[in-house]
DNA sequence: TTTAATATTAAGTTTTTGTTAACTCAATAT
DNA sequence: ATATTGAGTTAACAAAAACTTAATATTAAA
């Protein structure tokens, strides 16, 4: 499950803007194209399905925010995030253009910080779109993602990040065996390569912690949670 | 919990304008009262404290944008949102009165829908700003939000903006652990970019101030609030 | 019994946060 | 015009915690 780059479509009629928009783009890895008119976003947006549109509010042919309305309403396209150019901060283009249905605004002149900020914000958002559990509750042992605590018959513990998410995904599924791929994968993340050993001390560090006998091991599978 | 309607003060000097512009908003259930001139617009809006003035640009007396200005400086109204009307589109006219404070723009002719659509917008942010806690009571310490001002034990703490904002965020969920992108959305908003390190400081001074137990840090999560 | 897999421990390493002081920028005072 | 003050930001370095690894011991499945 390799995660490949965010796709992003620019469409200005301004071809520096392009360019500079590009390069900044391309350099933090996304995958790129452009368009130069509301009409053409249209048509390209179809074909090239990106994540994330900016368009310049204001262009010849068909303003960015009747493109805007227009791609909203393609059933495929309704999940990518739109966001407007505008050489303007003022108020009332960005009510209309959050009323067509744009999901962020940046106005100009664009900051690269801003922009690169932003984007890798959404791409995040999209990335964790796992719509996780705020506490599960095992009986004696609860635990909550809002506040990242597990608490242990009226005992508090905190666990630092990793031990964390190791906890909360084998106690999504109590009694299940995760094996160590999929532990890596939810835990690591796909981009990480650390040994093997790391998940066992960790395992260790949560056994300390919450008991030995919440965590099984199953020799050559992986381990499981018992409530 | 029936909310009072949204109150509008409309201005023109054309009666039929006015006429329309009320018969339309009352219908949709806000309240309305009226004025002829920017002297009397200004008058009216301190007895009647609207929510919202639509203004006409031009008008005899005093223009809209001379009399939008004074209205921004009155401190009781500085919350109110001025929305100006204007039979010109030019740029030149809206760049004036955005200068002058105001918070939205539409172009005469008036089309009912958009007007009301505008109005209900905004509508939404005034709720959502009331619906903003004005006090926090957190046992020992209490934020008053109205008058910036934190109390420790009958201690007044004074907090310069940035470390107010961020420790009422904070104090809105206690024990919620907000990270660091959460954090700089909603205390530095989505169009700056500041380093990580400015996060940390003010950390820091807030912790000099209500004392270090209060904020704990989650290494790689975030911060949380503890009363 | 053999052996691969896991456990354990104590180092290393890296990442993240804390801290301080300097700098910018406005607002206000001199 | 110049000085002063305070908020806000940043950079550089220190410190702490989190994380990883390596080495060795132990375990349980074949």
């Amino acid at each position: 499950m390799k995660s490949s780059p965010l796709k992003i479509l620019v469409v200005d009629d301004d071809l520096d803007i392009i360019e500079i928009l590009k390069y900044n783009l391309n350099k933090s890895g996304y995958l790129v194209k452009s368009a130069k008119n509301g009409i053409e976003a249209i048509k390209k947006a179809k074909k090239f399905m990106p994540n994330i549109i900016l368009m310049d509010v204001m262009m010849p042919e068909m303003s960015g925010i009747e493109a805007c309305s227009e791609i909203k309403q393609i059933d495929e396209l309704s999940e990518t995030m739109i966001i407007f150019l505008s050489a303007r901060s003022e108020d009332y283009t960005q009510i209309s253009a959050y009323d067509a249905g744009a999901d962020d605004y940046i106005s100009k002149p664009i900051k690269p910080k801003i922009l690169l900020k932003k984007i890798s914000n959404i791409a995040k958002k999209i990335k964790s779109n796992k719509n996780m559990p705020i506490v599960l509750d095992l009986g004696s042992i609860k635990i909550n993602r809002e506040q990242y605590l597990v608490t242990q018959n009226k005992n508090e513990i905190m666990l630092p990040r990793k031990e964390f998410e190791l906890l909360f995904l084998l106690a999504t599924k109590p009694e299940k065996v995760f094996n160590r791929d999929e532990i890596m994968n939810k835990v690591w993340g796909t981009q990480v390569v650390v040994g093997d050993r790391t998940i066992d001390v960790h395992i260790r560090k949560l056994r300390e912690k919450i008991g030995d006998k919440h965590i099984k091991t199953l020799k050559g599978i992986g381990y499981k949670f018992k409530p």
